[in-house]
DNA sequence: AACTATTTATAAGA
DNA sequence: TTCTTATAAATAGTT
């Protein structure tokens, strides 16, 4: 919406990406704020010049409201349950776990079965659009089975890591109280109970947990 | 810019409001991927509608990139001071790793402006064939760099494991040693030098590392 | 979901 | 820089 119609690509003269960026991102926070006023919903717009100079704008008005959306933001990501939509509203459909187990082994063997006859001639394009799109929905449910596996395994081991640390602390509290009683040994001795006792819960240790037999 | 002027404040007519709502976070959308890609900077935007649901844009192509973004927003905004950088900040912005995401970036502007500009009478199969083809190298870097980060991540939880287990053992070991001569602490105790100094080797532990922010 | 009359945004020029 | 102006782009109301 200038003198002449403007590619939708990187301004190479910086002087005119400088006054460009100025119009522009004065332009977004100016819709921003209309689109938040006229439908009464929340917006937040963040921009970082090249130097990293920050400009922001968010319709909430209290002092941290950026923050707060952010947070809100966050809570929408971790709860997959929300409609979550992304960029110009696309919906993506998170499939039940491992209920296409089955399917995608057919799948698989349908295509076995299609490459070893040497068939091709009996199928027509829409066939193969069909099972291409079955292929993709299996390999996309795979890859987001092995990242939840990898999640997973990596929460244990951070659970298992705290485990470890916290009996750490526990037995350098207990060397520290024998050292003590070892010192003033000729007190008497009445306390050694809860030493003996206590040396060390011992739980499952996980070294052995597999990432890769699952 | 309608049919008549329209004064910025809440749309009382809900058709109305939810059809300017639909349309000007489209609008809104496209502005800021203009705004990124034509001034080559960063620009994040989140809307929550009435109901809740989230729409989001952000102008790099990584999967957590409002999170990345907003890190940055949290940084900024602890660091006053950084609204300048030294020389021609544009080249010191971009990290290594990010390399690829440029690339990256590049292609998914390019199919953004393919597809938004409604040429596609202008392309033939062939263009169309070799974008899949880049766009698809594309997913797999993406998908390759994010395993290797899950992987060094997993690595190293593993090694620290072992290090602690290790640590637990010889602590084991020195509990029992110390047990015996407490028990038979008469016969003279010319080996706790040994024990004091051996305590405990305390490596940095990890539990800090973050998978997320790298 | 399309259409179109208008308003709004803005690229280039002064 | 800031203002102006011709033109592109967005969109309110309509169909």
């Amino acid at each position: 919406m200038g003198r002449r119609k403007l590619e939708i690509k990187r301004i190479e003269d910086k002087s005119s990406r400088l006054v460009a960026f100025s119009k522009r991102r004065t332009g977004l926070i100016k819709k921003a704020r209309h689109l938040s006023v006229l439908c009464d919903v929340d917006v937040a717009v963040i921009v970082f010049s090249a130097r990293g100079k920050l400009y922001e704008f968010c319709s909430s008005a209290s002092s941290n409201s950026v923050a707060h959306l952010l947070a809100r933001y966050e809570k929408s990501c971790l709860e997959p349950e929300s409609g979550t939509i992304k960029g110009d509203g696309q919906d993506l459909e998170v499939p039940l776990q491992c209920t296409q187990f089955r399917t995608c082994k057919e799948l698989l063997q349908a295509v076995d079965r299609l490459v070893e006859e040497d068939n091709a001639e009996e199928l027509s394009v829409n066939d193969m659009t069909q099972l291409e799109e079955e292929l993709h929905a299996a390999l996309v449910e795979t890859r987001s089975i092995k990242t939840q596996l990898m999640m997973n395994y990596i929460t244990t081991l951070q659970e298992e890591e705290k485990k470890l640390n916290k009996d750490k602390e526990e037995t350098v509290k207990q060397i520290t109280s024998m050292e003590h009683m070892f010192a003033g040994v000729d007190e008497g001795g009445g306390h050694n109970d809860d030493l003996a006792n206590n040396k060390m819960n011992s739980p499952q240790h996980l070294l052995t947990l597999s990432l890769f037999n699952a």
